[in-house]
DNA sequence: GTCATTTATCATGC
DNA sequence: GCATGATAAATGAC
């Protein structure tokens, strides 16, 4: 039941890297946007509630059982930290003026 | 209740509804105002949230999608665009 | 590290 | 069927 048309199991690998010496200008495009399985998203806020901030040990680990770079963890953990943050600002402001509390 | 409010809070962030007409005309009037810089501040998000009745968060939504899309497509935006430089010229004038 | 963004994608309205 | 608001990857400033 993996519904995933985008092929996402290997999320990394192409569209940059311009092969070492080639391409002396080097535009060096923005990487698109890839977005994640269910599998790897399941994993990684696994491990996002058992702890928000993840050492570099398991962010390889982890990296390489979902098969995305270090980089790509290390950057979801902050995106999901930002998420939590603006989801506690929302549940404030939804909260505070309520009819029922 | 606390679980009726919990609920009713997650549906309210996965519904989209569309802002009223006066809240949209706000935003444009700012955007196309600030063409050359369209990046308000913390507070004018603030203030435009205010005058608009919707969330900072949701000020910044819209100026990202109206800034990519824009940029994307200049030409569909053209009309819209004289109609509110049109606009702020006369208030500039008065 | 945070955080405002850019960009593509998702979900809904109409 | 696209327009539109919200969210998810990715970048860069600091």
């Amino acid at each position: 039941a993996n519904t995933n048309p985008s092929s996402s199991g290997s999320a990394h690998s192409a569209t940059k890297e311009p092969a070492k010496g080639a391409a002396p200008n080097a535009p060096r495009t923005r990487k698109k946007r890839c977005p994640y399985s269910k599998f790897q998203i399941r994993e990684l806020e696994r491990e996002f509630f058992f702890n928000v901030y993840i050492n570099k040990e398991k962010r390889l680990q982890l990296s390489r059982m979902l098969n995305l770079t270090d980089r790509q963890v290390k950057i979801w953990f902050q995106n999901r930290r930002m998420k939590e943050k603006k989801l506690s600002r929302d549940r404030l402001q939804y909260f505070s003026g309520n009819p029922l509390l | 209740a606390v679980m009726i409010l919990r609920s009713r809070f997650l549906d309210a962030r996965r519904k989209r509804r569309n802002f009223n007409k006066q809240a949209t005309e706000i935003l444009n009037e700012y955007f196309y105002s600030h063409l050359s810089n369209p990046y308000p501040s913390e507070e004018a998000k603030e203030e435009l949230a205010k005058k608009c009745g919707i969330t900072v968060s949701q000020v910044s939504n819209w100026f990202g999608n109206k800034r990519i899309r824009y940029k994307k497509n200049i030409g569909k935006f053209q009309e819209e665009a004289n109609i509110y430089a049109a606009k702020t010229a006369v208030t500039a004038t008065n």
